[in-house]
DNA sequence: CAGTGAGCGAGCTTCCGCTTGACTT
């Protein structure tokens, strides 16, 4: 039996180092924190001075009484869980549990899992630092009083089972404001200017060169004034400037950083890119991916050096040690990095492969040489007028990382002058083909898409590495937040051209403002935000954690109490919940927008018990009010009165069939038409407002024409099993149960033997419930229905990779 | 599987950070 028990917090890790120390070690994990505040109440004894409640996470049990066996039979326990505030609380709690005795208990740490690391970290052991784990303290009690404190009066004023929270809260914020942001802004137009130019370069060689005005033009009038005098000025070389410019390399991943490229790069969702990471990770492919530092161990830098020295050379190296920059880092890991930067590929699914190639190229682009670039600019005078055209280009004069990797960026609008420009004299005559004033608009602020939302929190620092990527997930499952895309809209713009000395005014259109996976509040999100804003702005503040985060710091380093901290807090923040509770109104998000025109009644939209809808008339009037349901595209926020009126246009009738009416709504499922108590749904294709009774009974004859060619056969004494067409093609049904017919198989050929054999055969997971979604998530039957109605996008990356 | 918008006031919901696992389409 070894006489030593080490515990660090994961089993992957358990495994590595056991193979480090020798027989005498024996590795064990936690797995993360072992026991909690309660789960049932708040927690908190708040009569005793803040003591909280501990208590065993059920799925903890395990786990603690193997531990504890493992205890009894060491003779010396090591707690190696990670050097920060968490990994402290995680090894006191151990230590708590465990009831471990200072004698016999060391505390270790260690910040890259090399064995000359955790060999230096047995040889110096130090205590539990009491201070750190108290400072953990207060921010597990401080999150649970906000989080169990707010949720509450959100059921009461808003809708039952929401959630508000230090770091929800101010995601949803964000988001809200961001789209606020997007619907007050108002496009302003200039006038840019661009010409190509016929010349000769020094050898004497014609050549085309393409410029730009230095200067843009606030009015059309402006732009004309200036294309007038271009007419007959002459335009020749004044300067050529050549600077030289470096790029460097973005430092190694963290956490966010792999999120946001993963999005750019390889179309991932920020928790696909969690679980293909922590599937290298277990394989022992790639360093922890749950990281806010961007430090490489000194191993890392060697092996990257001699890999690059292999690949491209000396001069490609250049070692570099970053430092975060991020607020709240707490550092306790290696950055992302592959474990052997010898492996430039490894085995595993295409998505593992990807990102692992990814953060194989990023580690070692951080330790190669800057590129070296040329920037060059030709300034052209124009005889008569005071501006310049600047024609520019870069080059590459030593590609240095870029041999290798190039971060994205989420704007591809500067896609221009990258190339190489024509050798000139200064001086040299040009000779306009066409200059161009083309009106531009200045662009709306994007959307926030998962990574940058996540980079985003990050800058502000809030949220951990271990946290982005569930609470992404838990404001959209609240439906406060929606993924979603936006269709481009058409805009005209003004061109204005000079050619063969004539001027052209022409109108022209282009397309603008498309966005793909962006994430857009809902009206709840929205309700919720302004509520809480209102009444709790401390707790809404950007800066809310940044300075609890102080208060965190000054009680790890024993300046402060943490149950004073916490009592600060708390005597300030309870009444106003107390308050709130009590005086606050009911939170509908009620607009109203005008008068209906026939009734002479109110038009207001706000959210009901199914969602948001549109009203006429109010509740105390004698007529009861008459009520529609918004469209999923629309919004509390920004709907008109038009479009608003428009939404009781339905249900309509469209006319009569087969002596019977045939009516058209909006349903839970779209548009439909109703006729002899039967539904067809609508194509997309056909607007509700614009069908036809010759459109309708045509939508109804193609229906029942599908239905006519729906069965195939029907077998069995009783016709239990019914061969079917489907959407996916054949199949067959028994007992509500669908199932697969094997390819290559005939559904003709089917037989009643042939399907109980197949039914037998085929595994019986298919009655099984819903996937793993946290206890079937509490929300209002309406709105649970949008989900399956969204469409899948395809998986494939939306950005372009921009490489060299 | 389709148009709801409210009433006796049952009993429930919820936070952030550490970690993986067991489930499917």
């Amino acid at each position: 039996m070894p006489k030593n028990l080490v515990i660090v917090e994961s089993p992957a890790k358990a495994k590595t180092i056991e193979k480090f120390l020798g027989n005498d070690y024996q590795v064990m994990s936690s797995f993360g924190h072992i026991r909690d505040l309660a789960e049932k109440g708040i927690g908190i004894d708040f009569e005793n001075n803040y003591q909280p409640q501990y208590v065993v996470s059920t799925d903890k049990k395990k786990t603690v009484s193997d531990l504890k066996k493992a205890c009894k039979e060491s003779e010396v326990i090591w707690l190696a869980s990670d050097e920060d505030r968490e990994g402290e609380a995680i090894a006191w709690h151990l230590y708590e549990e465990l009831k471990l005795k200072p004698g016999n208990t060391r505390r270790i740490v260690f910040h890259e899992i090399t064995k000359e690391a955790i060999l230096h970290a047995i040889e110096n052991p130090r205590d539990i630092d009491i201070h750190l784990v108290d400072a953990q303290q207060a921010r597990r009690v401080l999150d649970r009083i906000v989080g169990f404190e707010l949720s509450p009066i959100l059921w009461r004023k808003i809708r039952p089972s929401l959630s508000a929270g230090r770091v929800q809260s101010v995601a949803v914020r964000l988001i809200v404001e961001r789209e606020r942001e997007i619907n007050q802004f108002s496009a302003e137009a200039t006038y840019k200017v661009s010409a190509i130019f016929n010349s000769l370069d020094v050898n004497g060689k014609p050549i085309e060169l393409k410029a730009e005005l230095q200067q843009r033009f606030n009015t059309k009038a402006e732009a004309l004034a200036f294309l007038e005098k271009c007419k007959d000025a002459n335009f020749s070389v004044d300067s050529i400037i050549t600077k030289p410019a470096k790029k460097s390399p973005a430092p190694p991943f963290t956490t966010s950083t792999l999120q946001q490229e993963a999005a750019r790069k390889l179309g991932f969702s920020v928790s696909q890119t969690m679980q293909v990471a922590q599937r290298l990770y277990e394989a022992g492919k790639i360093t922890y991916m749950r990281t806010d530092s961007v430090n490489l161990s000194d191993m890392a830098l060697g092996t990257s050096k001699a890999e690059i020295i292999s690949m491209a050379g000396e001069k490609y190296v250049q070692i570099r040690k970053f430092t975060t920059k991020s607020k709240g880092a707490q550092e306790a890991h290696e950055a992302i990095r592959p474990s052997y930067m010898n492996a430039h590929k490894v085995e595993g699914s295409s998505q593992e492969k990807r990102l692992y190639e990814l953060i194989w190229k990023r580690t070692i682009a951080s330790q190669m040489a800057d590129a070296e670039l040329e920037k060059t600019s030709i300034y052209i005078n124009i005889s008569g007028v005071n501006h310049q055209f600047i024609a520019s280009g870069e080059v590459i004069v030593f590609d240095g990382f870029l041999k290798v990797y190039l971060e994205s960026t989420d704007d591809e609008t500067d896609a221009e002058n990258d190339s190489l420009l024509p050798k000139m004299n200064k001086g040299e005559k040009l000779f306009p083909m066409e200059i161009l004033a083309q009106q531009r608009f200045s662009q709306k602020p994007p959307r926030y898409a998962e990574a940058s939302l996540v980079r985003k929190l990050e800058e502000l620092g809030i949220g951990r590495p271990s946290t982005y990527a569930p609470t992404i997930s838990t404001i959209q499952n609240r439906l406060y937040v929606e993924k979603g895309d936006r269709e481009a809209e058409k805009r005209d713009y003004n061109l204005l051209k000079l050619k063969a000395g004539k001027i052209t005014d022409q109108i022209k259109a282009e397309n603008t403002g498309a966005e793909k996976s962006k994430l857009f509040p809902t009206d709840i999100g929205t309700v919720v935000t302004d509520f809480l804003t209102e009444y709790f702005p401390d707790v809404l503040n950007y800066n809310f954690t940044a300075d609890v985060e102080k208060e965190f710091d000054n009680i790890a380093d024993g300046e402060i109490k943490w149950t004073e901290s916490i009592d600060k807090f708390y005597k300030k923040f309870h009444p106003i919940v107390e308050d709130t509770m009590k005086n606050s109104e009911r939170q509908v998000g009620e607009r109203i927008l005008g008068v209906d025109p026939k009734s002479g009644r109110q038009l207001s939209v706000k959210i009901g018990k199914y969602g948001p809808l549109a009203q006429i008339g109010t509740v105390d009037e004698e007529e009861k009010p008459t009520f529609a349901s918004l469209r999923r595209d629309q919004s509390i926020e920004s709907i008109t009165f038009e479009e608003a009126l428009d939404l009781f246009k339905l249900p309509r009738e469209a006319g009569q069939f087969e002596g019977k009416v045939m009516t058209i709504a909006i349903g839970r499922f779209g548009p439909y038409i109703r006729h002899d108590g039967t539904f067809y749904s609508l194509p997309k294709t056909d607007e509700p407002m614009d069908v036809t009774t010759e459109r309708a009974i045509e939508i109804i004859e193609e229906k029942r024409e599908v239905e006519k060619n729906r069965i195939i056969k029907i077998l069995g004494e009783n016709d239990e099993i019914q061969v079917l067409n489907g959407r996916f093609g054949p199949y067959f049904t028994c007992d509500k149960v669908n199932y697969k017919i094997p390819k290559g198989t005939d559904p003709l050929s089917l037989t009643h033997e042939k399907c109980l054999e197949l039914i037998a055969a085929q595994p019986e997971a298919a009655n099984k419930k819903k996937p793993f979604g946290r206890k079937a998530a509490a929300a209002p039957k309406a709105e649970k229905e949008k989900a399956p109605a969204k469409k899948k996008a395809p998986a494939k990356s939306t950005t372009t990779t921009k490489k060299k």
